[in-house]
DNA sequence: CGCGTAATCTGAACGTGTTCAAAATTGCCT
DNA sequence: AGGCAATTTTGAACACGTTCAGATTACGCG
């Protein structure tokens, strides 16, 4: 993504961004400075910005790893799930689960969620291809469930809704332990499994096709095409 | 709020204010600075954070006036509406009216979401108040709707939930004139008042009443006494 | 009117994220 | 090995949000 060429260049870039994700969760994301960062990694100041074009691009960084490694969690552990909740389950609860220790940081990445123009939005056109990576994974968990077409097309772009509202409350959670959010998880999953049997019923079928159509209008759903492109890279 | 007891305070308070806003229409949140809006309001930096404590303080003041505005909106204009969508249009279409032009100025304030301990976190304890104020604005567009008890309960809070979705959806609308958002809004009145027509069937009954139990324990869900009392203040 | 207290206002200072011109280093080609 | 270009690294500088000690003004009271 940036321009580290030499492997030298690749360790310098490994040493700054773990001396500030130590950094980031021994004292907080806004508590440690770039200087801090660049002393820590045993460089100056300007070198850091070599390798990271910004404090919040770091933070970037990690969710670039969380998102690989939850990809690589829900295919390793939840495809092999005979049903439906477990899978989701694992999809939800593995997120939840790598990102226990650094809500705080998640929460740093939120700033710009309100910016369609930044590259750091959650929502903007930047992180486009995050966000359809982020859906086949769900759409993965869902698996070869039988679905009608229009539910199918659905439920990526619905499971990964939910599972931000999801990363939301778990920010805030002060429970100990998050065993609110984890409660919260445990029910949503049961409410989506049963939505899907009852969304399956062919009463359901007009219903199912206006959810569609007018989220399609707002260009909220991606399509089955943009979610297979998204599953291999 | 603050410390502004005299008149001649009060004033100061005000020119801050329309100086801030004005820039902020202007230039853009971020391009505007504390300098620059304390200049245009003919007075130095320090005089201009005895009144606001930051400048995101200001932006807070800005989305208080939206709140009351739409409350006085949503009394005025959907209480006399016969039908619920009617209703529920004005209280969602109200909001983005007031809001058409500061699209940019509500992204600022969705900066701190991620933070819990913010007082400017669209999520903390902090604005608690906030968001109970708003939810009871929801509560009255819904009116005396006959509902189950559950039902009743859920709806505010799934009301405002929806706003906020329809808010961030608003945020990000690059379309002429904000088409889709209008589009997406339609949409979603209209679903609601189909899901509230299903709900009501006693064979959701036991749903309904799952749905309510795992949002109470996450504590999601406002007592009808906290929306009773954030009805009148 | 004069005094004292509280409110208002000033401007300099601090720490921060970020930029940049230039220096040092590295890697490559002959 | 030598030189050259790209990469890496430096450190100073900038602009900004915020803080604060103190100056100035307004106000109520004897």
């Amino acid at each position: 993504m940036f321009k580290t060429v030499t492997a030298k260049g690749e360790d310098t870039r490994d040493r700054i961004y773990n001396a500030a994700l130590t950094l980031f969760r021994e004292r907080g994301f806004d508590a440690t400075t770039m200087r801090d960062v660049a002393a820590a990694a045993g460089m100056s100041l300007g070198a850091a910005y070599h390798y990271f074009p910004s404090k919040d691009a770091i933070v970037l960084a990690y969710y670039d790893r969380v998102s690989r490694e939850h990809a690589r969690r829900v295919a390793a552990e939840a495809v092999p799930q005979k049903s439906l909740a477990a899978r989701l389950g694992v999809a939800f609860r593995s997120k939840l689960e790598i990102l226990r220790d650094d809500r705080p940081l998640m929460g740093a990445l939120l700033r710009f969620a309100g910016d369609p123009k930044h590259p750091l939005s959650f929502f903007g056109p930047a992180t486009r291809q995050h966000r359809l990576e982020s859906m086949a994974v769900f759409s993965v968990a869902v698996g070869d469930e039988r679905l009608p077409d229009d539910l199918a097309r659905l439920a990526p772009a619905a499971l990964w809704a939910l599972h931000m509202g999801l990363l939301l409350f778990f920010l805030h959670d002060s429970s100990a332990g998050a065993r609110r959010t984890a409660a919260l998880t445990t029910g949503a999953i049961d409410l989506v499994v049963v939505a899907f049997k009852l969304a399956r019923l062919p009463l359901l079928r007009s219903l199912r096709r206006r959810v569609v159509t007018i989220l399609d209008d707002a260009k909220l759903l991606p399509s089955p095409h943009d979610i297979e492109l998204a599953r291999v890279s």
